[in-house]
DNA sequence: TTATTTTTGACGTACGTTCGTCAATATATG
DNA sequence: CATATATTGACGAACGTACGTCAAAAATAA
């Protein structure tokens, strides 16, 4: 009725507690006759390890390492928030957040190296793309250490998983949304970014497009007008813009500014107020949503993915399998009538 | 640097591990002056159960029973089949679904006042409202069995929690996407509802016209349709509404019956195609929405419904504290683009 | 065959908690 | 004061697993 043990396992494989414990444990020293009797036992009693006492026994604790950009990034810092607070209250789990200056691939990299296999069992990495990093990831995990990536991911690189939004699918979600508001006013359609440069931008700009030029072909989309993240910047140049192109009726705001983008908007007549959507709910776009400058908000559950991040991790110490259902990250849309 | 553990709490509070032991599980015969030594102890230790080790000591089971609406309602049936996969990969869970007739209050007072306090720690049910329901849930708690309702409340009732989404802010968040989908097309806005008779609908509705008079004066809704969630009758009524009415621009849906939704408006020329938000993610909503039938699907995440409340029922077993942040189930948003 | 190495078993202790029993106090009651 | 009752302590076994030590058995090499 209850679970079945490693005491039962031994008993059906006619082995051992110790010889069960060392298979388990993939420790050395059992011929392979043997390990193939006690992985049928297994298979056949349906055993999984009882991991509340594995870890009670063995004190184990997931020292897990988050490398996070470092700087004022409202977004960074909640995440940075998040992981506190949620490694405090987890069982067995300690997390330490190292911050590394933005961009900067060679300080991403040194950190990577540095880590000290002896105190961190697994990694998280907001990563920057480059061969550099590449290689030290490589390295850490040749040191046994876990490591994914967190919102930004590192393709074919050594990381065991990405944690993050799909983020063409939160260009299209913003076409989706953009097309529909703008359908029936003729205007064109405005871009802001940070930088083409950025790979999480190139990519939502590519599914902006791509569902705006075949499902709303009618809309004309201008060109992305680059504000580096910078609300100064973005604040600055899209007033201009507005004031050359009087028939932008959409805006979609795919970096970071968002105080720029509600400067920008705040300074237009009533009559000519564009829909806008933007990426990510802090507490200024939440305030523009509720005054009605901003009409919906992409954003992704910082959250959801910090605990998913801390279970993979886990999961990828323990070498246990992982449910792919459980780790996906949706692009959400807020509007200012559902906003948590 | 380890966490403290019962024997720190003994030492600090100068009592032996019995009486800890007592005190922390409530067991009888400790003096009150005792009692405060050592809860004082806890508090100034920042000791905290160790979960785990006391399940595994006591072999805890966490024998829950899901009350759930019977008949062939696919949200429903989804739920079902949510709780018994989620708790049969949950240690030390076991969980049993039973069903009743669908808004029968009897059926579910009985199936309440039978549940038995020797084989079930906590209950979950879908709440019909009545006196008779209000009656018997209060009968269950007496009985020291824990109690949430899930997707539809009971307030005002002894249930300890609710899981499931506000209704209210789902029919305004519809209202916000469906003003901004036919803001610069003139025409009406047509309403479908399943019965104006059940709590959800009823507060779904509210939230909708709350939002468009005050939002989108200019948008004229038409009287709800009653469809009784049956997608023939919703399927029927709203062709012949379409018929009558050739201004709709507009469709809300706010219960069930999407596949009757989507076969009234098939008949419609292209340009004659109406704007469509309904509720639930369903095979056959998912379908509408990638063919373009459905522009927006709000929904609620059952797994994740689950999921809070197992964990909320285990906490209410335990005694433990509860995060009311972690058990928000928000109001969702689907276009075809960030389906899942 | 004997010596050597590899593989396995037996056993004990530990993790933090629960729970039961029995004895030793302390406190209240008459 | 003696007795009854309430409160506390000491102890041990158990939950399922980890892990270390030592010895026994089996397989392999010489």
């Amino acid at each position: 009725m209850s679970r079945p043990t490693i005491h039962d396992v031994a008993r059906v494989a006619g082995v051992s507690l110790s010889t069960v414990d060392r298979v388990l444990n993939g420790r050395e020293g059992v011929k392979s006759a043997t390990q193939n009797r006690v992985a049928e036992a297994i298979r056949q009693l349906g055993y999984e390890r009882n991991i509340a006492a594995a870890n009670l026994s063995r004190k184990r604790r997931y020292r897990l390492l988050f490398i996070l950009p470092g700087g004022g990034n409202t977004f960074m810092r909640g995440l940075e928030q998040e992981v506190v607070t949620q490694a405090g209250a987890r069982e067995f789990t300690t997390a330490t957040v190292t911050t590394v200056p933005a961009f900067d691939d060679t300080a991403l990299a040194d950190a990577l190296r540095h880590v000290d296999p002896q105190e961190t069992d697994g990694v998280a990495l907001v990563a920057t793309d480059s061969a550099n990093v590449r290689a030290a990831l490589a390295e850490l995990r040749a040191k046994g250490i876990a490591a994914v990536t967190l919102v930004s991911d590192l393709p074919s690189s050594q990381r065991q998983r990405f944690v993050g939004i799909d983020n063409v699918q939160a260009g299209r979600t913003a076409a989706s949304l953009l097309g529909r508001f703008c359908r029936w006013r003729p205007g064109r359609i405005a871009l802001v970014a940070g930088s083409m440069l950025v790979r999480d931008h190139a990519e939502r700009r590519l599914g902006f497009e791509q569902v705006l030029r075949s499902e709303f072909p009618d809309q004309e989309v201008l060109p992305p007008l680059e504000g580096f993240d910078d609300q100064e910047i973005v604040g600055d140049r899209l007033t201009d813009m507005l004031a050359r192109e009087p028939d932008v009726v959409g805006i979609y705001s795919l970096g970071a500014g968002n105080r720029g983008v509600a400067r920008a908007i705040a300074s237009l007549p009533p009559e000519r107020r564009p829909s806008v959507v933007v990426h990510e709910l802090t507490p200024y776009s939440r305030e523009a949503l509720l005054d009605g400058t901003f009409d919906a908000v992409i954003h992704q559950d910082t959250a959801r993915e910090v605990k998913v991040t801390v279970e993979l991790l886990q999961a990828l110490i323990d070498g246990m399998s992982i449910d792919p259902e459980g780790q996906r990250i949706g692009v959400e849309v807020y509007l200012r009538d559902n906003l948590p």
